[in-house]
DNA sequence: TCGTGAAGTTACAGATCGGTAACACCCTAG
DNA sequence: CTAGGGTGTTACCGATCTGTAACTTCACGA
């Protein structure tokens, strides 16, 4: 049964993305490691043999994420190639739909709320990787022909910030219900100056 | 010294207001109870005297936060009497003050994001806390005046909780640094209507 | 075929967690 | 003065947590 746990895998890889589902549903600090391993068919042992620790280990499900999110960017240039401002309305799609499916919002943002202690290792790295993902919005406005490129990218960003942490607090009916709406009223009004 | 961890406030006050401010600093899951009672200048005993379960006790002080927050809209009404419009943006004033101070954002939020088990008891009550604070936002915006007052209020809902958590993962110097001016364009823009 | 290294297994250490039992204390109302 | 309720103290339970040690098993390549 190619049921992806055991199968043809490493065992590195298979923690790897069981962990990235666990802390995505049940939060970091909610799930343990015995938990991922166990569900990851494996065992504690060979999880402490590919990665130092839990903090570790939080840190590569990160970068897999943004990973993942980076391929989706991709995607847009692949779908559209040159054409930016489709590209950004794919972005609004593509954000709705994650917000109807994946109902447990982002996981850097969800790190960043969970591992309070500002010393945390992950922190520096949901700061760099969160950098990347505004600065990549910013230059699609930007290319997209919009003027105040940036202050329309960073609006979308915490329309979309706040819808994912809304739909959590009050669910699907709530708020973030209009993010399509709003996103493309703000580009559109952006688009007219 | 009137510290209020002592003094002649009684046990129950002390650790409610306690637990508050921990669970706002470390998070839920990221104090334990005997933490809060030390800090509270009492006892475990004590606090389960006057609290059935911890649950019963986040409840508690999530109820309080939100009467706080309710306390603070009755301001808005006392110091702008009658004047919606003033409200409004003395409401987006606050919101960006409680930006820059307050670093740890909303804790109704951060407590739907940390409480990922769908039937956990607090999670109704964060609905309905938060279902209230929407509705006292859309009747303010259209008292104000505003066109479309549900879809300015619910924008400006997303925008605030999303500075609130981009806050936490990218810092002040992030798009968080303008949300004012963003909140400012959208209401002069549905005024404008 | 044999050796090597990765992976599985079991057991455990040490800490922390939520929650409870039993008992001593002290302030205050009657 | 006295009785009682709220409070403090100590010790504990059982569960869970991260992380480690020692040993066995297995697959693969020379």
């Amino acid at each position: 049964m190619a049921d992806g746990t055991s199968e043809r895998v490493r065992p590195r890889d298979r923690i790897l993305e069981t962990a990235q589902d666990m802390f995505h549903k049940h939060g970091i600090k909610g799930v343990g490691v015995d938990a991922i391993t166990e569900a990851a068919g494996t065992n504690k042992m060979t999880l402490y043999r590919h990665f130092e620790s839990k903090d570790d280990l939080i840190i590569e499900c990160l970068r897999a994420t943004a990973s993942k999110a980076g391929a989706m960017w991709d995607a847009f240039e692949t779908e559209y190639p040159g054409d930016k401002l489709a590209q950004l309305h794919a972005w609004v799609r593509k954000a709705a739909e994650m917000l109807s499916a994946d109902s447990r919002g982002c996981d850097m943002a969800n790190a960043a709320i969970e591992l309070s202690e500002t010393d945390h290792p992950a922190r520096r790295v949901i700061k760099e990787l969160k950098d990347a993902q505004r600065e990549r919005l910013v230059n699609l406005c930007r290319e997209a022909g919009v003027g105040q490129a940036e202050l329309l990218a960073d609006t979308l960003s915490l329309l979309l910030e706040g819808a994912r942490v809304s739909l959590q607090s009050v669910g699907a009916e709530g708020p973030s219900a209009q993010f399509v709406r709003m996103a493309e009223g703000l580009i559109a009004s952006f688009k007219a100056r």
